[in-house]
RNA sequence: GCCCCCAUAGUCUAGCGGCCUAGGACGUCACCCUUUCAAGGUGAAGAUCGCGGGUUCGAAUCCCGCUGGGGGUACCA
């Protein structure tokens, strides 16, 4: 099934195997969630694997429970792993720190050493941090740190790590010349990078945890990755894994590094001071997952001129990489929002009414677990809601009223709403009284006998429908703006209707 | 500072040398529908395709420079 796809210049090669390597430091954003989604998508489309794997190798910004966030927060859009820290696969453990744990890693640190490309370096975090001020301070351009050791015989090196001095172990990054490498998301041209703009970067710690430069890309190699689909900001330190992969005589992957998402407002990438981008904030607020799948594979990517409402089905499908593009997306709120409102329409009522639940549960409006009376006048009152809402976590405030009944005057509405323009209050009055008598005396409680008992009762009154049915809608819920006002009265029911059609009337002598 | 990447309306994006008097979407505004609000429909405003040079019969599309934006510059990822 495996074909090999050529669009542009880019020649996938099957079967594909990426992955999505998030660290543990906290809840998963969502520029996060859209680069996992890439990966996944690739692989999807290609037929290949998806890989997970948790990069916990900085101790100091490990969050418990992280990896666990990160991997709900996948699941709700959708991305599911063939291989990862929970479901296992042949290349496990699928965590760094358990694969430091077993010594995955040192073999090959004993590699690069034997061959010279590597050394054990002496300088400390607080050396290093006063050579970078010295050399700031006689206002060297760029600071490039090589350490001394790195011309050193590796015994000496050796010999000084054995008399208990803490060492780093650093890539011996060549003097002259330079490395490139393509990327294909910036269109097949070469991106190159001058050996003296590099320095002698850490690929161990004094702690003797690997790197991120490191653990991912021997992680990468033995997991059997092909394509290295990552967020541009690794643009400028690939040419270390570049050389890397040559230090070891492997085949590097491709590289393909998709755009970042820019803030909405103001400048800079996503960040959470800025955006409300934590991924189960959105869940929290009502949206829908397959409406966040659909808004996030087009952050960077797009299938035509034209098309933006796919299903999952159709963006694997269509999604190539030779459509992602290199310039930055840029994150949009109301564009979510409209979207989300899209699938909440296009879905069934019922199921909307299922979805609406916990958010009522929530604010107290229904039981929690809702009880079948519950779940029935919601299924009743959905379609009152369905198109006015964009984040489900709006039906509280949308169907409120249908709970609790409206007060006129302090802490309810102002009574002033009962009033129409041009209107006396006493006018209004009168027509609640009139209103009353009237919605008393139908035979049948149905929105299309309310309204044509409404209507004649307006004619009769020679008020017109709109100041009248106004009146009545301010009485019943409360407020100005509200669902279809014969759905709401046969939703509301006879008894209750009256009630705060009399209160609304009293409110007003 | 240095290095790298990017550049079409307020925003997202189509465009890969002639089909572009630049298409679609969000947002904005108007009108229609209408008991309010939505939804839906119709339409409008909004881009000298960042600027300046080239290449070419012809450039939003290719090249160079500039400018702007973003990213990187850690014993973080």
């Amino acid at each position: 099934m495996a074909e090999l796809e050529t669009d542009a210049m880019i020649e996938i090669k099957a079967p594909v195997r990426v992955r999505f390597a998030p660290s543990p430091t906290g809840y998963l954003h969502i520029g996060g969630v859209r680069t996992a989604l890439f990966n996944w998508l690739f692989a999807r489309h290609y037929g290949g694997q998806f890989i997970l794997r948790i990069e916990d190798t900085d101790e100091k910004r490990f969050v418990e429970g992280a990896a666990d966030d990160i991997m709900a927060s996948l699941r709700w859009v959708g991305i599911d792993w063939d291989e990862g820290p929970d479901v296992g696969g042949p290349h496990g453990p699928y965590v760094q720190s358990l694969r430091q744990e077993q010594g995955i890693y040192a073999p090959y640190v004993e590699q690069l050493l034997a061959a010279g490309h590597a050394y054990l370096s002496f300088t400390t975090e607080d050396e290093l941090a006063q050579m970078r001020a010295e050399a700031e301070a006689r206002g060297v351009k760029a600071f490039r740190f090589r350490g001394p050791e790195r011309d050193w015989p590796l015994e000496r090196q050796r010999e000084l790590a054995a008399s208990g001095r803490p060492y780093t172990v650093r890539l011996k990054t060549p003097l002259t010349g330079e490395t490139s490498f393509t990327d294909l998301i910036r269109g097949g041209d070469r991106i190159t990078v001058q050996h003296d703009q590099l320095q002698d970067i850490v690929l161990i710690k004094s702690s003797g945890m690997p790197v991120y430069h490191f653990a991912h890309l021997v992680d990468d190699h033995l997991m059997g990755i092909t394509h290295v689909l990552r967020s541009e900001e690794w643009v400028p330190s690939a040419p270390y894994h570049v050389l890397l992969y040559q230090c070891f005589g492997w085949e590097a992957p491709a590289f393909a590094h998709v755009p970042a998402i820019l803030r909405s407002d103001g400048r800079g990438k996503l960040s959470k001071r800025k955006d409300d981008v934590a991924t189960n904030r959105f869940w929290e607020r009502g949206y829908l997952p397959e409406a966040m799948f659909n808004y996030l594979a087009l952050q960077g990517w797009s299938y035509d001129d034209k098309t933006e409402i796919m299903s999952r089905d159709e963006i694997v499908e269509r999604f190539t990489i030779d459509r992602v593009q290199a310039s930055p997306a840029r994150w949009n709120p109301d564009k979510l929002r409209d979207m989300n409102g899209i699938y909440i329409r296009r879905l069934p009522v019922a199921e909307v009414a299922e979805r609406m639940l916990p958010f009522l549960a929530k604010a107290g409006l229904i039981g929690d677990p809702p009880s079948d009376e519950d779940r029935a006048y919601v299924l009743q009152l959905t379609p009152m809601v369905h198109e006015r809402l964009e984040e489900l976590q709006q039906a509280p405030e949308l169907l409120e009223f249908f709970f609790r009944a409206p007060q006129p005057g302090a802490g309810g509405y102002d009574p002033a709403l009962l009033v129409p323009k041009k209107t006396e209050p006493s006018q209004a009055h009168d027509w609640l009284r009139a209103v009353h008598a009237a919605l008393n005396a139908v035979e049948r409680w149905d929105a299309a006998t309310l309204e044509a008992a409404l209507r004649e009762l307006g004619e009769s009154l020679g008020v017109k429908p709109g100041p009248l049915f106004g009146t009545v809608r301010v009485a019943v819920s409360g407020r100005t703006v509200a669902p279809p006002l014969f759905d709401m009265l046969a939703a509301l029911g006879r008894d209750e209707v009256l009630a705060r059609v009399a209160t609304a009337a009293a409110a007003l002598e």
